[in-house]
RNA sequence: GGUGGGAUUCCCGAGUGGCUAAAGGGGGCAGACUGUAAAUCUGCUGGCUCCGCCUUCGGUGGUUCGAAUCCACCUCCCACCA
């Protein structure tokens, strides 16, 4: 039985559903990223309200805090963390390039100096398989290495055997009941290797698949053409994932260009630091000071909590003494504005106005 | 009334003859942020006709080649003594 459901489409862009032991996710979706066991500043009530229907969570940093002891003690990520609905690990695969300074690449994975304290351990596909079935979230991702941007076709090449293999050995692992995996498609800004990539990746066979890689520096053009370049060796009936990605008009982009699933930390970062998206695609940064008497909401248009009941010039005021509540407001906006931004995606598939849609996202 | 201490750029506060438009902090302003080492980080913060010039360190007047820094007087503030 196949995880995913195409209900309908509009030139490649896809409206589908994706089925988890913990529920079903309309696609194409947006996963708020909660690194740590949780999404910065909101809390699960907040998130199910704002209609999120699955969040990430890293296998590196919950292996370093709390730690498998505590997870396993807890029964897992959902009951430590009380979140109900499915649960996306990232592998680790990220932090071995966000992280490139505090570790050194081996055969079987990578050995890293632990940016909290300094102390060594080892993160392969074994490992981040055993974590996550320990987290037991509901998709696993497989291990891969993040190629770094810029890489020259020869690193890139490296790069993707090097993911090959661990995705491969990755595969090999068990899981627990239900729980799906995907697989990471690399091949920096090389379309040749990103054939390549994709075709081995789908060859090993993963429950779905995901463009891993970009959103690491390189240019919106490139990022797109990697995605183009990719998806036509990706299977028709498994979800695609572009992790990491990205601003409104990249997600939109993208979804005509066939991917399903989206995360990525910018509405909640942005949030934290007092920027708030709006209209199509653009961004407002609520904390400037020529909004110290703007008694109107961050988007007039949004009917978010933050701007049903606050003004910019009070969120301003808040960020400017350093309340949390700002914080929590443009957080709660932004995670709004993103996961709005999917319904209407999905309708306009639905009804066939998307490239209508799409037209107008322009920033 | 007396004695002592002090007044520095938006604020606090260093600086006691040239290296000072003046440390540092705060505040303010701007920018960055894309599978989160991020409620973080970076830059700017006297003016201008801006590779140079002008104005500024309570006020006025001196000393000196040169003063925020030394001297005199004045104004205001603080502490203690009457």
């Amino acid at each position: 039985m196949s995880i995913y459901t195409l209900l309908g489409r509009s030139g490649e862009a896809r409206r589908g559903r994706l089925s988890t032991r913990r529920g079903a996710i309309e696609t194409p979706c947006f996963m708020p990223v909660g690194t740590r066991g949780t999404v910065k500043a909101m809390s699960p009530a907040e998130l199910e309200e704002l209609g999120a229907e699955i969040i990430l969570g890293n296998t590196y940093h919950l292996f370093l805090r709390p730690g498998l002891d505590i997870i396993r003690a807890a029964g897992g990520l959902h009951p430590f963390s009380n979140w109900k609905r499915p649960i996306l690990t990232d592998s680790g695969g990220f932090q071995v390039f966000s992280l490139a300074g505090l570790r050194k690449l081996e055969a079987d994975g990578v050995r890293f100096a632990s940016h909290i304290d300094g102390s060594r351990f080892f993160l392969g596909p074994v490992e981040s398989m055993n974590i996550q079935r320990t987290l037991d979230s509901d998709i696993v991702m497989a291990f891969d290495e993040c190629t770094p941007y810029p890489a020259t076709w020869e690193e890139a090449r490296k790069s993707l055997e090097i993911t090959s293999r661990w995705e491969r050995m990755s595969r090999e692992q068990p899981l627990n009941d239900g729980q799906i995996r995907f697989g990471i498609v690399q091949g920096s800004t090389y379309a040749d290797l990103r054939e390549r990539s994709a075709r081995e990746i789908v060859d090993i066979g993963f429950d779905g698949y995901a463009v891993g890689g970009v959103s690491v520096g390189e240019s919106e053009p490139e990022m797109l053409a990697a995605v183009e370049a990719a998806v036509p060796f990706l299977p028709q009936e498994a979800p695609r994932y572009l992790m990491g990605v990205g601003t409104p008009r990249q997600i939109i982009e993208s979804v005509a260009r066939g991917i399903d699933m989206f995360d990525c930390v910018m509405p909640t970062r942005l949030g934290r630091h007092g920027t708030a998206f709006v209209g199509d695609g653009a961004t407002l940064p609520v904390k400037a000071g020529r909004f110290a008497k703007d008694f109107t909401p961050i988007d007039p248009e949004c009917g978010c909590y933050a701007c049903r009941n606050f003004t910019r010039a009070y969120i301003r005021h808040l960020f400017n003494v350093g309340e949390i509540l700002g914080v929590r407001l443009v957080t709660i906006h932004n995670l709004h504005y993103f996961l709005t931004l999917m319904r209407r995606i999905r309708t306009a598939i639905e009804v066939g106005s998307f490239e209508e849609l799409r037209a107008r996202f322009t920033v």
